[in-house]
DNA sequence: ATAATAATTGACTAATGAGTCATTTGTCAA
DNA sequence: TTGACAAATGACTCATTAGTCAATTATTAT
């Protein structure tokens, strides 16, 4: 089969110059195939692309989730993620290339949704690690940890791939879990709240509908002391029920009630759903 | 002027659908002009990109700038940092998404450039600023904290920018300053030494004489003990100087230098000069 | 050997985009 | 009002790209 061939040399373009800018022309060619051959294989550009992120994620994925489940003590759990983590990187920089360059840029729907589900994928395998590893002592600061980690893992890959630095894998491991224990058994003041972290776990596929924001809304209205905030948020609600407002108005409405600690969710679905 | 027009409405797009994907044309209908208007004011489509980046690198970089060398008392200093970065970051969110977005992305040269360029700016900025609040406590791990620091804003935006998630700026910042004092106060294993950072604090720019490196690797020799590793390292000195052997043999003496603790400086220089 | 089937080719189409330039429109001083 | 100069236009060129398909070549079965 050809695809193997394609999707090999195609990597090396991808990674080099990027997805956009490589063209099936220098792909075939690269290949020593002709530009029709490509299209036996793949139905389009965009086919190739999402198969190349399917078939490394997976292997990826698979890998850190086996290791996870697999370590037998949890103090070398954490060094066994990162190291393994880091491995693959080196091992498939082509690949993680890629993943750096294209994460997020291209306006393809398909693409983002895929890359979105292996983030959310490989962020699960770290929630249930640092679970299994810190219990309860983080309960308070997981998602926190969560980004961390993963922000580690972000700006040391850069720091591989991108300037290929002489690459001691077991100390970068055991630096980073240096960190994280600190970061995780010492951390008290969180900024990612259970609240914040539904935003994302079921992000802007879908929007959230009229009627499930008005629930909120009417739920929340009682709760609210200051008069001016109660009075925006039942005017917002008048609005979402019949639009009457300018924009200026609406948005004004949405400044008034940001800051109040009740509305925070609120306000984040008002602002969604009227588009700011 | 209707420079400042283009600038502003090409930043949008450019937000939204990234810089590649977004043409010249609709810039200008976006900006209800002629296409040759567009060229009145630029040079190029490129021209355009980098004079976005300048405008609001060099903001924010004298922004973040004033800040640490302006702040009176060096607790503040942290939160105050944090604070203006993700303030600004959240202020200029359409530019801050084509940072994230175009970031080591594209083929142009002197984009590239640029933005490594601000980058460097942006770490000494960073490595003053811990300098003078944790001072030799973290002589030893400023380096990797200057990264952790880059991996929380990083990470930390991306929810932000892309999620655009009710922001507590404050919280936020706190969090991370709290997050910060624990890594800059017990680190104690750093990956990023002294003898790395040099790597690409002048990165690919010119490469590596193969003067200087037969230099290093005379000065190395007599301190290596182990005979395997030191003839390795002698004859890779004879390929450097005459080029005999065989790509698998070079790479096979790499392999046997790579681990020694003396070697690895000269073993990644060796790797970039044969092209591994 | 021959026919049938499958694999492969590359010239071709249709679309798009960056950048140009002859022409038009607007401005303002005399 | 006129003419000289500047600003703005958009049809056009040239290059490039994704994707197609009739024609050719290779493989297999009989």
């Amino acid at each position: 089969m050809k695809k193997q061939l394609i999707m090999e040399k195609a990597l090396e373009l991808f990674a080099k110059q990027g997805f956009e800018a490589t063209s099936v022309q220098q792909i075939t060619e690269h290949c020593g195939i002709s530009k029709g051959a490509f299209y036996l294989s793949f139905k389009s550009k965009d086919e190739l692309i999402l198969a190349l992120i399917d078939h490394f994620m997976m292997q990826f994925t698979s890998d850190i989730d086996y290791i996870v489940r697999g370590a037998i003590r949890d103090e070398d759990l954490l060094y066994e993620f990162y190291y393994e983590t880091f491995h693959s990187f080196h091992k498939h920089s082509d690949f993680a290339k890629i993943i750096m360059k294209e994460q997020s840029q291209t306006l393809n729907k398909e693409l983002i949704l895929k890359t979105q589900y292996y983030d959310k994928l490989i962020e699960n395998i770290i929630l249930s690690m640092i679970e299994r590893i810190y219990g309860d002592e983080v309960k308070e600061t997981k998602y926190d940890l969560i980004y961390c980690i993963k922000g580690f893992m972000n700006i040391y890959s850069q720091l591989i791939l991108f300037y290929n630095v002489p690459l001691d894998l077991k100390l970068l491991s055991e630096s980073l879990v240096e960190k994280t224990n600190l970061l995780a058994r010492h951390t008290t003041v969180p900024f990612i709240s259970q609240e914040l972290i539904q935003v994302f776990t079921q992000p802007m596929n879908e929007e959230v509908s009229k009627e499930q924001i008005l629930e909120i809304l009417e739920q929340k209205i009682d709760e609210i002391e200051e008069p001016i905030v109660k009075e925006s948020v039942i005017l917002l609600k008048q609005q979402l029920l019949e639009p009457t407002f300018s924009p200026a108005i609406v948005r004004g409405l949405l400044e008034n009630i940001k800051n109040h600690p009740h509305c925070k969710w609120i306000s984040y679905l008002l602002r969604r759903y009227f588009d700011y």
